[in-house]
DNA sequence: CTGAAAGCGCTAACAG
DNA sequence: CTGTTAGCGCTTTCAG
């Protein structure tokens, strides 16, 4: 015999259906919208279900239909203030979709591909992978399951996998043009890690703008992680070529360069040196870095996002929204 | 019928035992740690069970154990990065633990009491509530039902609800001696939020201490909630009273003040005006902000919660760790 | 539109 | 230690 009889027991449906004297699979039609039920009868087993406290139990449904409810938020960690809103957002629009969010922290530098059969178990319906890497063959095992897939803000070479970003690159030429147009000549750019997609579109389109208008880099600084001591790091780096302006591949690290330079290398911003980011996080605004910056359309990725992970996603799989330039006090007048 | 036979059919523990020639309790028990099987049998059946792809679901047996593996951790929001950082650690925590976490979102201002039904139906194991209100009646009511329940950084009076947090008391009359020892007789307080336990016990902390020591209060001033702009809102206020240093109830509430009082009231810090916060968040260390404060020994805290969680609570059931005061520029030298 | 019946995959008495 | 036998609570054919 299985459960604790000790536990106060819950309503089934099969209590109810002997309280109203009809079958047990009725209830059942009752609760699903498009069950043949008669109307009369529906509306009477609704109204005792909610009299007696019965609701249909979501592990006893999952287990027949191999469906839960629950969409899994595949993440890499929340050090970067970025994801922390994403997260939110997203746990937020899920809610609202009558979806749970099962949180699933990869550690950083491991792969999600080995612990995603774990989640299978659960009968997730659907991941939303915001911030690690997955295989586009795991990606593509989980959608012949009928379990959908969504990359945020990155992508993968198979453009059949759906993916929701900001548009990466053109994000980076407007960053190109606005430092050009005001006067700056001498351009260094901070890379965020070199395996992220995120960096290597920003870092295209920088250059690619950069060449057209005739202006070429005059450095290119790595860092090893999207964080604030990577930025504060690879500040002075930045300076040994006496630049005009510095792009950084995000926020976080823009933030930890500007402390940087200002703090530590007596660097004037916007006077000297010019700052840009790229994310427009909170902090990105706060007056003490007033930063210049890229802004992605979190709210308008976050819906589409969801709305692929749980209705699934019309037309083209690759979705991109376009970043928008919030001019700050970081970069000079001109 | 249920299920989809059109999916991709997974080893059940009935193929196992078939293949195996043995019974299919048989395979439940050996993946029971306690299950009496033979130790030879038990580790054919565990090789088998590589072999063969098999994996127990966790549906079926959370259907019947009426357990899930499953945590939810109960949140307002993560407006605040110290709950950002908190969930990341807690997650992380969890995970190691063997358990799953389900985010559970509550919207600002909203009980929880009302959705906690919802979850009651995923067999969640076990509650984090780390910052939302969850009354002790809802409390007591999954506690019978053999399902833990702990409250993060937040107390209630019925002290019979288990939770861990920083001994606010202890660290905000840390706060009070370091600012007298330093000098400072103009002291002001920037309150949290009336209603959060948090801002009670660091505010009641604060004033007795500062009573003891002889060093009345010079103002407070009240905030509708911990965020960055309410503090910067607050600055203002705070310097009408001509105050030589001010203590705000959090981190977040500091690096808005501090904002305020350097860029548009041109006030120095420490030179003209001390500050501290508390929390220890990652931006109070940024050398913009190099923000004095008291750190909340967050994985400690975790590690407490994540146990008292999954394997309940020994003893006081009510734990509270000393927070550690950390120096740094914005306190002028004495 | 309705009811009967057969599962979904696993756990847990119970007898041997 | 092992197999048999009931369930856990719901969904879904299949007849009527």
């Amino acid at each position: 015999m299985a459960g604790d009889p000790s536990r106060p027991k819950e309503v089934t449906s099969r209590d109810l259906a002997r309280a109203l004297g009809v079958s047990q699979s009725m209830i059942s039609r009752a609760f699903d919208p498009g069950g043949s039920v008669a109307r009369e009868n529906r509306e009477r087993i609704l109204k005792a279900a909610d009299a007696m406290g019965y609701r249909p139990n979501v592990i006893a449904r999952s287990l027949s239909t191999r469906r839960s409810g629950i969409v899994a938020i595949v993440t890499g960690g929340m050090d970067n203030p970025f994801y922390a809103d994403v997260l939110d957002q997203m746990a937020a629009a899920l809610d609202l979709a009558g979806y749970r969010s099962l949180l699933f922290r990869v550690p950083p530098g491991q792969d999600v591909d080995d612990q995603l059969p774990a989640l299978r178990q659960y009968n997730v319906d659907a991941l939303v992978v915001a911030s690690a890497s997955i295989s586009s063959r795991i990606a593509e095992e989980w959608r012949r399951d009928d379990r959908r897939v969504v990359l945020f803000n990155r992508t993968v070479r198979d453009r059949s996998v759906p993916s929701v970003s900001c548009d990466n690159e053109g994000g980076a030429r407007q960053v190109a043009e606005l430092l050009v147009a005001r006067g700056h000549r001498r351009l260094v750019y901070v890379a965020g890690p070199q395996h992220t997609s995120t960096n290597r579109e920003r870092e295209a389109g920088f250059l690619r703008r950069l060449l057209e208008l005739g202006c070429p880099l005059a450095a290119r600084i790595d860092t090893a992680a999207y964080s604030f001591q990577e930025g504060y790091r690879a500040a002075a780096d930045a300076m040994s070529v006496a630049p005009d302006a510095i792009f950084f591949a995000n926020d976080i690290l823009a933030l930890g360069g500007v402390d940087r330079l200002r703090r530590e290398l007596g660097v004037r911003i916007p006077d000297d040196v010019s700052v840009i980011g790229f994310d427009d996080i909170q902090m990105a605004a706060w007056p003490s870095y007033d930063l210049t910056t890229v802004r992605q359309p979190v709210a308008e990725m976050v819906r589409l996002a969801v709305e692929a992970a749980t209705e699934g996603m019309a037309g083209e799989p690759v979705r991109q929204v376009p970043g928008e330039l919030v001019l700050r006090g970081s970069v000079r007048a001109g």
